[in-house]
DNA sequence: ATCTAAACTTGACTTATGTCAATTGCAAAT
DNA sequence: ATTTGCAATTGACATAAGTCAAGTTTAGAT
């Protein structure tokens, strides 16, 4: 079975004995649709990996607006690195958008996995490594390209968002108003 | 003497002798105005701090036009991150705007201190903790301020930017044109 | 000190996106 | 099945920032 952990591992550069052991590190938890994983104020409790559904994380931003800072979906990575490595409260919200089913490692077990494993910890640094490199293209996308092509965007990344998720919080992701969306969706239905 | 590299490292919990030997992989590198640290698709040899002067980094966005992506000044730590940990070759080019003064650590030794000092590697996940936190609020305040708002929150966190950069550098890295930067800083010297 | 190329400024006009307000659609709860 | 409230759509208009093209200033090179 290739399940989703193998693939979110597969190229961690872990021998067979420490795959096993990462894995056996995760159970299945299950949230509801509206359920929050980690909610504002709140300490990371964990670490999470999508097994089923699709989950947002959001602030509050300057204008007390909802902001959507990412989408997650099926073997994404679900964490608030702040609250996570730091245990300090959250300054963001992780919600889940559909009924999910998540594999966790509990935050002691993470910590010890980190500590007792050099391969985890050189695997996570390498994982914040590509965070900030995706940051920082997302970044430039926001500048260079129009709100349409960063719909078009995120409908080749993530699929699933554009179909499942609400308007509103896609929006508030590509940085426009609802209004401008609806418009944007509108006019490039009727373009095709 | 209150150097540059106390305040770096003040808050990283290194001991006395850890201290010593961190500083002590420092050593003092010049570049003249416009030499690059780093260049296009070439790979990071190194780790470095800004004693004097400043740089900026930028890469050449989807209309072949530069763009800068963060401007460093006295007491930043100046890393292309992926090549400097994966050592690849990098997408971004770092550049002095000035005569520039900096601390560097060659990638040998930074490896070695990694490896060797427990504290500095977490020490270096810390950092990455927060660079990721400061992404994630400046992609915040690019989509919910308007550009006179980042220009003037970039005027109070790096003064020296505002009065010593090219307006044109200053222009792309709050994602407006060098026309409307122009007008906004006539517009606001107005208003006073 | 002079020259030259690049950087900056400005005007006139365009375009993308926002704002506000009125409907309409839809999904959860009873 | 009906109600209720949030989500989405749409129109009319406002605003921030872009585009293009013409000048002007400035910093380096000679």
């Amino acid at each position: 079975m290739t399940d989703i952990l193998t693939l979110v591992y597969q190229n961690g550069g872990f021998d067979e004995q420490e795959m096993v052991q990462i894995k056996n590190a995760h159970y299945a938890v299950r949230f509801k649709k509206g359920e929050n994983i980690l909610s504002f104020g709140g300490i990371s409790d964990g670490y999470y990996i999508v097994k089923e559904g699709i989950l947002r994380s959001y602030v509050i931003d300057f204008n007390q607006e909802e902001m959507t800072t990412e989408f997650y979906c099926q073997g994404d990575i679900v964490i608030e690195v702040v609250s996570l490595f730091q245990q300090k409260s959250s300054e963001s919200c992780i919600q889940a958008l559909s009924e999910v089913v998540l594999y966790k490692i509990p935050f002691p077990v993470f910590q010890q996995l980190f500590l007792s494993l050099k391969g985890f910890s050189d695997w996570g640094r390498n994982w914040m490594t590509e965070e900030l490199f995706k940051l920082k293209q997302r970044h430039i996308h926001m500048i260079t390209q129009t709100a349409a092509e960063r719909y078009l965007k995120l409908g080749e990344e993530k699929p699933d968002i554009i179909q499942k998720a609400p308007l509103k919080h896609i929006a508030s992701h590509l940085g426009i108003k609802n209004t401008s969306l609806s418009r944007l969706r509108r006019d490039s239905i009727k373009k095709r």
